[in-house]
RNA sequence: GCCCCGGUGGUGGAACUGGUAGACACGCAGGACUUAAAAUCCUGUGACCAUUGCGGUUGUGCGGGUUCAAGUCCCGCCCGGGGUACCA
């Protein structure tokens, strides 16, 4: 053959790996570049084609910025922490490390088959206890800290105690848990009741250590409370928000039901603000940034008391819309409320109880199968809005969550739809305080219009009535201006065997964190990976999981999110052993400048890595505020699986333009089997046993499959293995391929067929290089000024996409430009050489092996990119488009340097322009230098 | 419901800042080379009308608008994909 490129790029695969060829250290004299592609989860499934499609981008650029002379860093590891090995554990009894050992190994092989330029030598492991140890110390060091909203930034938990022991906490402004005082007065009988967690110097000498360990859990950042969870049964686990959807946990799509359970949280949060200001200063998709915007849901608007008639009680109600507090004509508890009690008079309390019992026992599933279904009860007790005194009636209802603002609201039917659908149903008053709508049939929630009906703010438009509202709470003390979100604390323990164990042990009760010299705390063998006949995690099972001291420590292991929020950091300075990296490591390398991965880490990975970047950068380890500058999302690719029709009760397949005429079964057929949608009959018998004796109803002497775009999935038939792929065309053709399918950010169905095209093209290209025979043949003489041209349009053209990463253009650029070589049969060397630079970020094997049938002895990726020098693509004459009234007519060649007078007079007296002027003088001719050309008549 | 993204030939897609719509490929049709096949090369290929020749009409989901000029900008819809959901 004569582009044997099993060979070729074995060859280079191997000198590659031998010569370090992608060994990166720092070089000071040298600017950065930080291109990282998300690591994989290595499951056992292998890579399909889909996978390997942003790893192809990013090694693309980060072979570009090397060719352009920047000091790339392009690392690859493992999420190696993962479910799919802990269910096979479960199931065979196979230490999850081993399974996990063997599918890296396997990606590693299909990785390098792909000709990747990873600095390998960086490779991370989350699973390595040389990789948790950070993990761990990262979490003792969230123990250890408080965020600040003052300073506005994370400080340690030693400052907060000096504080607390010279002044109390009244004047201490933090990110705490809400209400924590209440917990801690229910179960110790020496705070009282009505105790607000406001503490003086005294009082905290006063309190014992447990005490104080409780009180300080409500500030640190890694904190242990009691919470509603979501628990998964089958999982055996709890789950973040993120991991959850629709009720389902997103890995396995197992039940998930609302749990109270103690468990470890990252007070995420405190960074709440943070993380969406810090949004606008990274170059992320919209898309994007708006998922995280929504997820983090900041609203803005009031907490306003209203005092409880005939009690002292004040409720304390959220709400954004103050403005129409006058339209309020009742308010809602949620059903965990704790007034319930307290309020709720002798007559009422019977039905109130029920109520709450029946929805505490729907799951919250039911709850959003029934989202629609209104329903609530009357607590028979009265507010009073403290504006006018005016008295509405206090309901519960479950359509009022416990977990957002105060857990209360105050109704205003006429201008929430929610409140409006509520009214309705249970026959309560409505009234309109902002005009503009019509409330008859729905209510009117839009923010424009003038108050009525509404005391001292009447005649306002809404927008000043909201200030308006607030700046009289503030001035009467009855509320505040205040700031919600809908971000939670995200839910850092897992009952798992598989993850990080805490670096955490128990004295009496009370967690402590242990001392950096004790890690890494690895994770000890067990003797089966299930939980406990007493229901606690796996870790329970290990022998001597305790300290020195004999204390025992945590059993809960870390969520997967706890490895992937830091690993960008540690690729800076991997092998490490004293430091996280040193902060030469991090002074150089920054921060990521471009990061290529799935969008569907949008509120999960890619939160928890800014929020830990965050509290890293207020420590003082990281430098950037922002991990990852600039954030590509990469499409997914789907499937495209093939149908075949099967006559009912039958082993008769008929073909796809003649199965309306026969009733039929659809069947997937492994994709393997069909080339263009065409069968392979003989190679279908053999699929299966049961096909042994298939009949066909051919067309045209042929099979002709359906086809339909779907994931990619093994039950489909349709996955792609790239290994085969490159097995087939080589590498090269592979990269090429996988860019040429489309723009990088859009999802596309994988097409085999295409494949033949990008096939033909390397080949051509390699013919460019040789003669007839196959030997290399380049020739020395000066290029001509077309072959130049040629070049450099294509130099411009290549740098131009790769910057905007539309590589998709770039592959089709290299079609011309091979094309138009071809046709002048160019073999200059002053030409040639120039293109393999240009091509050998995509091409990498074919540019190295015909760099060195050049005679250069160094790897092609030492060379310098190109410059483009326009002087060759000056032209003096311009094929101008004729247009008539927009529509494009003739086309006309005109001297470049052409003025406009000129070029009028030359269409007017093109012989072409009679025929449309029809004899009528121009209106207007318009000319647009080297573009068009339009006549208006 | 709300928020994003998208809709262009038989197919994947191109047209970056309004300026020749369909680049580059796939597929298909015809041809050359060959005993044959593979490989390679050449020609054609949005639709419709006309083909003896030139050519003409129409066309980027639909309906309007702005402009000398709209796939691109504006307004109103339709459809598909993703996110999110009693968040007050």
């Amino acid at each position: 053959m004569e582009y044997n490129f099993q060979e070729i790029e074995k060859k280079w695969q191997k000198y590659w790996l031998e010569n370090k060829t992608f060994h990166t250290e720092i070089e000071p004299a040298k600017p950065k570049f930080y291109v990282l592609d998300m690591f994989p989860y290595p499951s056992g499934a292998g890579l399909h084609v889909g996978h390997p499609l942003g790893y192809i981008a990013s090694d693309i650029y980060s072979r570009y910025k090397r060719l352009k002379g920047f000091n790339v860093l392009h690392p690859m590891g493992y999420d190696a922490y993962g479910l799919p090995a802990e269910q096979y554990a479960i199931q065979t009894g196979t230490h999850p490390a081993v399974t996990t050992e063997k599918n890296v190994a396997r990606y590693r092989e299909q990785m390098d088959k792909i000709g990747f330029s990873y600095d390998w030598d960086r490779e991370v492991k989350t699973s390595d206890p040389d990789y948790y140890k950070w993990t761990q110390w990262t979490f003792i060091r969230l123990y250890n800290h408080w965020y600040d909203l003052n300073a506005g930034k994370s400080r340690p938990v030693d400052d907060l105690v000096d504080i607390f022991r010279s002044l109390g906490n009244a004047d201490v402004r933090a990110s705490v848990t809400p209400n924590w005082y209440n917990e801690l007065s229910k179960k110790d009988p020496a705070f009282s009741q009505d105790w607000k967690g406001v503490f003086t110097a005294t009082d905290w000498a006063s309190f014992s250590e447990k005490q104080r360990q409780e009180i300080l859990m409500n500030y640190r950042l890694a904190y242990l409370s009691e919470a509603m969870v979501n628990w998964c049964p089958e999982l055996g686990t709890v789950l973040a928000n993120d991991e959850v959807a629709n009720g389902f946990s997103v890995r396995g799509n197992h039940p998930v039901e609302r749990k109270m359970m103690r468990q470890w949280f990252l007070r995420i949060t405190a960074y709440a603000q943070r993380l969406l200001d810090g949004l606008d200063k990274i170059e992320w998709s919209e898309s994007l940034k708006d998922q995280q915007k929504y997820w983090i849901g900041r609203s803005e608007g009031a907490e306003i008391h209203f005092p409880i008639k005939d009690s002292e009680l004040k409720l304390n109600i959220f709400t954004t819309r103050p403005d129409t507090i006058f339209g309020s004509t009742f308010m809602v508890l949620s059903p965990e409320h704790d007034y319930i009690e307290k309020i709720t008079p002798l007559s009422h309390i019977e039905a109130v109880r029920a109520y709450i019992g029946e929805v505490k026992n729907r799951s919250e599933r039911e709850r959003m199968a029934e989202v629609k279904k209104i329903s609530g009860v009357f607590t028979g007790a009265y507010c009073l809005n403290p504006f006018n005194l005016k008295p509405s009636p206090i309901w519960v209802a479950d359509y009022v969550l416990a977990g957002y603002g105060t857990g209360a609201i105050m109704a205003v039917p006429a201008h929430d739809s929610r409140d409006y659908d509520f009214a309705k149903h249970f026959r309560l008053p409505i009234t309109e305080v902002v005009a503009g709508g019509d409330i008859s049939e729905s209510s009117y929630d839009a923010k424009d219009g003038l108050m009525i009906n509404s005391d001292f703010i009447n005649g306002m438009q809404v927008k000043d009535a909201i200030k308006a509202v607030i700046k009289r709470v503030n001035e009467m003390g009855i509320g505040k201006g205040m700031v919600n979100f809908r971000l939670r604390d995200a839910i850092f323990s897992r009952q798992r065997y598989w993850g990080e164990p805490f670096p955490v042990y128990f004295k009496e009760g009370i967690p402590y964190v242990l001392d950096d010299s004790e890690l890494p705390l690895e994770l000890p063998p067990v003797d089966a990976y299930l939980p406990t006949e007493t229901g606690e995690p796996p870790l329970a099972r290990a022998k001597n999981w305790k300290t020195k001291e004999g204390y025992p420590l945590e059993t809960n292991t870390m969520p997967g999110f706890a490895g992937s929020s830091g690993y960008y950091l540690r690729y800076m300075d991997p092998r490490n052993q004293q430091e996280y990296f040193s902060k030469e490591a991090v002074n150089y390398w920054q921060n990521v400048d471009l990061y290529i991965g799935g969008d569907e880490h949008a509120t999960g990975h890619l939160i928890y890595s800014r929020f830990w970047n965050k509290f890293l950068f207020d420590i003082g380890l990281a430098i950037c505020e922002e991990p990852f500058k600039k954030l590509v999302n990469q499409g997914k690719i789907q499937g495209r699986s093939n149908l075949v029709y099967r006559l009912k009760g039958s082993n008769t397949f008929v073909s796809y333009n003649l199965k309306d005429q026969h009733e039929h079964i659809v069947m997937h057929v492994d994709v393997s089997l069909v080339d263009n949608d065409i069968l392979d009959t003989q190679g279908f018998r053999n699929w299966r046993p049961d096909l042994a004796d298939a009949e066909f109803i051919l067309e045209d002497n042929q099979y002709v499959c359906g086809h339909a775009v779907e994931k990619m999935s093994k039950s489909l038939y349709n996955v792609v293995n790239p290994d085969e792929l490159i097995m087939h065309y080589g590498a090269d053709t592979f990269r090429l391929y996988e860019m040429f399918l489309g723009p990088l950010e859009q999802s596309k169905p994988w097409d085999t067929n295409g494949i033949e095209g990008v096939f033909r093209f390397i080949r051509k290209f390699w013919r460019l290089y040789h003669d007839e025979e196959n030997h290399f043949r380049l020739s020395d003489g000066a290029p001509e000024a077309a072959e130049l041209r040629i070049l450099h349009k294509t130099i411009k053209k290549v740098q131009d996409d790769i910057e905007r990463l539309s590589f998709n253009t770039a592959v089709s650029t290299f079609m011309i430009c091979v094309n138009e070589l071809g046709e002048l049969k160019c073999s200059k060397r002053a030409v040639l050489e120039d293109l393999l630079i240009l091509i050998s970020p995509y091409a990498p094997h074919l540019a190295e092996e015909l760099w060195q049938a050049c005679g250069h002895n160094e790897s092609i990726t030492r060379a310098r990119f190109p410059v483009f020098k326009e002087a060759y693509l000056a032209e003096n004459s311009f094929n101008y488009p004729v247009s008539f009234n927009g529509k494009m007519r003739f086309q006309l060649e005109l001297p470049v340097e052409m003025q406009v007078e000129e070029i009028q007079k030359a269409v007017l007296d093109a012989v072409e322009s009679s025929k449309w002027l029809e004899g009528k003088n121009p209106k207007k001719i318009i000319v647009v230098h080297k573009k068009i050309i339009n006549v208006v008549v």
